[in-house]
RNA sequence: GUGGAUGUAGCUCAGUUGGUUAGAGUACCGGAUUGUGGUUCCGAGGGUCGAGGGUUCGAAUCCCUUCUUCCACCCCA
């Protein structure tokens, strides 16, 4: 049998997974530093949780989990008929979708419990039975932060705070578009089309993506009308600073309260933001296209784009006002990110950020020469161990050739030698792998 | 879910109108070199040609089915 993994799915080697912990690491270290506290929980929830929440698309891209045992015993000849009446019948369990409705899943049930504001990081898979293509996966990692239980438009801006320091950390130059649903609402409302928000939203969300004549005959295919897009286009091209904007903005929308507090909202953000901010702080850009397709976002929408790859966006999220009310708590606000991990490092990957030395992997590898020598070197590379730095003894005593070639393939940039002429000496050897320089020091005295 | 490509050695790929024992580069293993890796030279191993079925005297090559990977939609990170 040919082994295999499933389709969409992929191994991270070790090489791979030092890389990706150098993101998750500098990540996680962000969110520390804002007070963001860790979260986890199980890959696979129970349907009904999941089940609904992601629209009829997501609901199809569910994994769903066969009950164990006799699985089919509590079916009868008439689930037989429809695949939906039987997966009722056969699972009640499937993997998780993303880890927002997982979070509020827990925020309810351990709502006596939990301290608001709630602040919480989670890093884990997500799975969906999307197909593949490129940079799409069927398992892949998200990095989720999240505040609920607070509504002040302080934790946006601190949000946008961490996006700074997360991609400052990585050496990436981004981009950060921000919009409000409010506004969007407005301005659905403005041109008489309040009903459709939703085709509205996803339709300009793909302007940068196919341009402004495709999502012109999309929103006249989703039955909106020549008049009300002739209204909508000059302010999807809107142009000028963002003070600029705004203040065109409250102009057409100066009869939707929702539009004008979805302005102030921004201008809020806007005037945190620029307090705090410092030159190397990345451009904030008011973005009225920018809608992101989940509909369950009530206010901020956020989005990061990498500025020197076209890549799509490397982080996103929002402000959702009611994502616990679905599971009977009503009231509780919430804003979070989420970082896409995957995304990332593909453009750290392309533009050669990943630091060389990052210690990681082994720094010195002690040849094994006889049993002799190896309880000769034994008590330093103890020592070593002890002060922090990463060494290996090979394990066996194998051709000096081999050994050679294992910390080369390896490249581990330091070798100890030590043989019967320098055990004799109460020397060793070490031989610096990248420029071939060998020297001849005391065995106590070793220092890399 | 819809449409289009793809699959030959671990990897990247040749392979003529269907014709003898399917090749190359690279990697791997051994040797040149019994205490010195990365360069060089020599040698060896490695394949159910994605899988299954069909056409044919004969299939890597033609036909059908299926799987994989990739691309474009839909949607999304």
């Amino acid at each position: 049998m040919k082994p295999s993994i499933p389709k969409g799915t992929r191994d991270f080697s070790p090489e791979l997974m030092v890389k990706r912990n150098f993101i998750f690491e500098t990540i996680k270290s962000v969110f520390k530093l804002y007070g963001y506290m860790p979260l986890e929980t199980p890959a696979m929830e129970n349907l009904s949780t999941l089940l609904g929440k992601y629209g009829d698309e997501g609901d199809k891209l569910l994994f769903k989990i066969l009950n164990s045992g006799d699985f089919l015993s509590s079916a009868n000849s008439e689930d037989m008929t429809s695949s939906s009446k039987l997966t009722n019948k056969i699972s009640e369990k499937g993997l998780r979708y993303d880890l927002t409705v997982p979070f509020a899943r827990y925020v309810v049930m351990n709502r006596n419990d939990i301290v608001f504001p709630f602040k919480r990081y989670q890093m884990q898979p997500v799975w969906r039975a999307d197909r593949p293509q490129k940079g799409r996966y069927r398992e892949f990692y998200q990095c989720d932060v999240d505040v609920i239980g607070t509504k002040s438009l302080l934790n946006e801006t601190e949000l946008l705070f961490m996006i700074n320091d997360v991609f400052k950390l990585l050496g990436i130059n981004v981009i950060i578009k921000i919009n409000n649903r409010k506004i969007l609402s407005g301005i659905a409302s403005y041109i008489g089309f309040e009903d459709k928000l939703v085709d509205i939203t996803v339709a300009i969300d793909k302007m940068e993506k196919v341009g402004f004549d495709n999502v012109v005959s999309e929103l006249l295919g989703k039955g909106i009308t020549q008049e009300a897009v002739d209204k909508l286009s000059p302010i999807l091209t809107l142009s000028g600073s963002n003070t600029e904007k705004l203040d065109k903005l409250k102009m057409i929308l100066k009869n939707s309260t929702e539009g004008l507090a979805g302005i102030e909202e921004v201008e809020t953000i806007l005037r945190y933001y620029s307090v705090a901010s410092a030159s190397s702080f990345s451009s904030l850009e008011l973005d009225l296209t920018l809608a992101r397709g989940l509909n369950y976002y009530t206010g901020a929408i956020i989005e990061v784009k990498a500025a020197d790859v076209a890549i799509g966006s490397i982080c996103g999220g929002g402000r959702y006002d009611n994502l616990t009310s679905i599971f009977g708590l009503p009231d509780v606000s919430g804003v979070g990110i989420s970082f896409g991990a995957e995304r990332i490092f593909d453009v750290m990957t392309e533009l050669k950020l990943f630091p060389n030395d990052n210690n990681q992997t082994t720094r010195v590898l002690f040849l094994n020469l006889g049993e002799k020598e190896v309880a000769y070197c034994m008590p330093a590379v103890q020592k070593l161990r002890h002060d922090g730095v990463n060494v290996e003894l090979y394990p066996d005593c194998a051709k000096f050739k081999k050994q050679m070639d294992y910390a080369n393939k390896r490249e581990i940039p330091f070798v100890v030698i030590a043989g019967a002429e320098e055990v004799a000496q109460s020397k060793v050897a070490i031989k610096n792998m990248i420029n071939g320089e060998q020297t001849l020091i005391d065995i106590d005295k070793i220092n890399l």
